[in-house]
DNA sequence: CGGAACGTTGACTGTCATCAATCTCTGTGG
DNA sequence: CCACAGAGATTGATGACAGTCAACGTTCCG
């Protein structure tokens, strides 16, 4: 699959906080990420912007995978690679366009159950939960981790992680200071965060099983899995 | 397309509130929905049910789309008939496969707009508003329009409309009547809704527009889309 | 060194969850 | 057809939690 984007797609970079032009008309272009960590965006009711998603390498996405909200966009947070592809470049290859349905199709169907896993974050955990389930996911994904410990950037700032969490950035101030007067985490500089330990991470979010599954430590155990009270 | 199903899948019925066996073991088998209304379910952090997703006619879902949660599986609010196929049968029919894969994409694609869509409602709206969305998107969907006003059954009982909408039961009853004693809808016995004016409706939900856009409305005009305040 | 963006903290306010009591449907059996 | 039981829905009183506003600290940039 990989060469079909290097034949038929576009490597381009992406500059932290650079918007990718995606309108609804556009739906036609599939962006593969390499590396980088990047976010859907749009703004919410109340005015007041909403981070949707968070795409991290590996991911597929196209604009059809985007509701038509006010202001829907994906911004990169950090220096991201990614590829450009149009999915009509394939009309003329039979086999590599079902070889691209298939892995767009997979790739999709994970975006899906990470979102219906936000839905169900948003919707069920407290809010010093989701902080944490924000880290566990993020030091999984993007951070090293040694032993019960990880090391992770923040890619987004403490107002994105607030909009992203559907929280108050003040709160999250709150929460993040508790997080860290309990041990959990630390912190370095502003963009930077090290988990003390995975385990004891795992125990402030009832629903990590799931979290470690979708990210690729479906093995670790979370032994004291708190989901029925 | 539907060629494919009749001729591969199996017609079924799913009586009101039947949970449909779903094991990640079986991500190779597929749902058709033809008719009624189902619920992607699962345990919540705290123990409590959370309703992830509603399933309209139209719809097709596969295990694959959902993440591992405690106690997930798809539960029918209505009597429902659907079509089961297994995606491994139309390993020997090239052509068919990759037109299943196709169909798959663009509703996959559908869904995760509309989880998405979901995530921007809970996060951003106010419950008022998240009710009076939850409502018109139902109305919309499965309910008789005649001009500016609608009448739906509301297939879901008040604890799993609150579930769906991160709400309390109790909460949901306060903003029902709420919405009733305001004239925007009124409701006959426990499970129909009437729609006095679905323009009014919009008033009460910011992001009416995108709704519209999902539900097949786009061409109806919200007017005071109230999207900046 | 200075300015600006970002982050933290405290006091106050509003909203929503909780609990308990009451009411209203709906289906069942007499 | 009516009475009854039980689930489901409503309502009120109360408290906890998170949002808002304002002031102050920090970090990062030139």
């Amino acid at each position: 699959i990989d060469e079909i984007f290097t034949a038929h797609g576009v490597s381009m970079r992406a500059r932290r906080r650079q918007r990718l032009v995606m309108s609804s008309k556009w739906s036609d272009i599939i962006y593969v990420v390499k590396s980088g960590v990047l976010v859907l965006s749009a703004n919410g009711g109340s005015g007041r912007r909403q981070l949707l998603a968070i795409l991290y390498p590996g991911d597929a996405f196209s604009m059809s995978l985007a509701p038509p909200l006010d202001g829907v966009g994906v911004v990169a947070m950090t220096d991201c690679d990614l590829i450009r592809m149009r999915r009509s470049a394939l009309e003329d290859f039979p086999s590599e366009m079902q070889e691209l349905e298939a892995f767009l199709q997979q790739r999709t169907a994970e975006l899906h159950a990470r979102s219906i896993l936000h839905i169900a974050r948003l919707a069920s955990l407290s809010s010093e939960s989701r902080v944490a389930a924000f880290i566990l996911e993020l030091a999984l994904r993007t951070g090293q981790v040694v032993n019960d410990t990880a090391t992770c950037d923040l890619p987004l700032s403490r107002s994105d992680i607030a909009d992203y969490l559907s929280l108050n950035a003040d709160t999250l101030s709150r929460i993040m200071t508790r997080l860290k007067s309990r041990g959990t985490v630390a912190t370095v500089g502003r963009s930077r965060a090290i988990v003390k330990s995975i385990k004891r991470l795992c125990k402030e979010v009832p629903i990590c099983r799931t979290t470690l599954a979708l990210h690729g430590y479906a093995e670790l155990d979370c032994q004291a899995d708190n989901s029925h009270s």
